[in-house]
DNA sequence: GCATGATTTAAACATGCGTTTAATCTAATT
DNA sequence: AATTAGATTAAACGCATGTTTAAATCATGC
């Protein structure tokens, strides 16, 4: 027994937690080994580079997520009558499929989102706009028939808009989700948080 | 001629260029006494550290803009009736005030502003709530007042949403405005962009 | 059971940061 | 003109980071 976990999993599991704890420039790798109990070049041994492995602890869910979100936006785009708000509520289903990866992965998951779009790091825009790009164009093209209202400028700026309230709910989640807990007296989870988020962004973008 | 410009102020010019263009972190005090033509080690002659440097530029701008948005709250507050949006388009007066501290004054604070949210350091979190906690409980109460449909735990959420995509738009303001720039064929400035994100906000707040 | 290639290890490397030091220069006062 | 307090300077300090090195260890196939 006490199967042998091989060291890189060891580092992605440790740097996943400390990565959507923390930030990615404010883990170092050496908190990250140590976390993991492996030696310090074993990152740049098996992954070349922080780099790299920023990009590896991403991979793993964004394999899951990307196809099923593909695939719900494929469903929303055979329905004749197309409303803003069932367009974001789509987004819950490859969420919650995150959970196959790990107990807490879509908690996970959009906070590392939520950094990689906050932390400006060249590489990692690049990267996750080179993972999203279609995904997102293809959402754009499905908003703007279910608003056709507004004109181009609108809703541009409006989902930047929508991307920055995800962003920065996912960023500060935990500090304020503690927050709401004291506050209100029960339990909040990420979950919740979008449950909130989809209103909000539907009526904002919306807004004649 | 020639007026000669004191070291402080060759200083607070330069960390303020730097400070909104790349953020607090991001900007080092080599780079900023480069930039200046001063010595390394003026800053934390004059200034004591980096720490009080960004405080310092912060400070330019919100002795201006604070005293002018309380008094906008307070001419709110004896209205009789409320909206959200008017509220919100409250916020334009104090930060046109800034043009008197610059010209691009408000461009300038609303970046600052941004990544001072943003960048979780702790002193920073600490100074905004500081200078923006009372002024903050005071909108976030006149906006209860103007949406009594949604009860204490909607307000909260949505407050912080607005809080995020008001500072993402900031944040990753240069690099959208300029897309935005190259796809619309016009000229963006950040009050455009304001103009832009107080619709949004509203709609998204008011959502039942 | 040994040879070989993959892995792990401790140590050093190179770089950049904010800060501090101590000497030098400047300008106003006596 | 000498003194003195303030301002500036070049250099170094101490620390943390990601990365690289080269030796030691491990595991596997013959």
């Amino acid at each position: 027994m006490a199967a042998r976990i091989p060291t890189q999993k060891k580092i992605l599991n440790a740097a996943e937690m400390l990565f959507s704890r923390d930030g990615f420039e404010q883990t170092s790798l050496r908190q990250i080994t140590q976390e993991a109990g492996v030696n310090l070049a074993s990152v740049n041994y098996h992954f070349g580079s922080k780099k790299a492995l920023i990009q590896a602890v991403m991979a793993r869910y964004l394999v899951v997520f990307m196809p099923v979100l593909e695939e719900q936006l494929k469903l929303a785009e055979q329905q004749s009558e197309l409303k803003t708000e069932e367009l974001f509520k789509r987004f819950k289903i490859p969420l919650a499929k995150l959970t196959e990866v790990n107990k807490h992965g879509p908690d996970i998951f959009l906070r590392l989102l939520g950094f990689a779009y906050s932390e400006i790091q060249g590489h990692l825009r690049k990267y996750t706009q080179q993972e999203f790009g279609e995904v997102l164009q293809h959402l754009m093209a499905l908003l703007k028939r279910a608003n056709p209202h507004l004109d181009e400028q609108q809703m541009f700026w409006r989902l930047h808009f929508i991307l920055g309230a995800a962003v920065f709910a996912q960023v500060s989640g935990q500090a304020l989700i503690e927050i709401a807990e004291a506050e209100f007296n029960q339990k909040v989870g990420a979950q919740d948080v979008i449950d909130h988020l989809i209103p909000f962004v539907s009526g904002g973008l919306e807004e004649a």
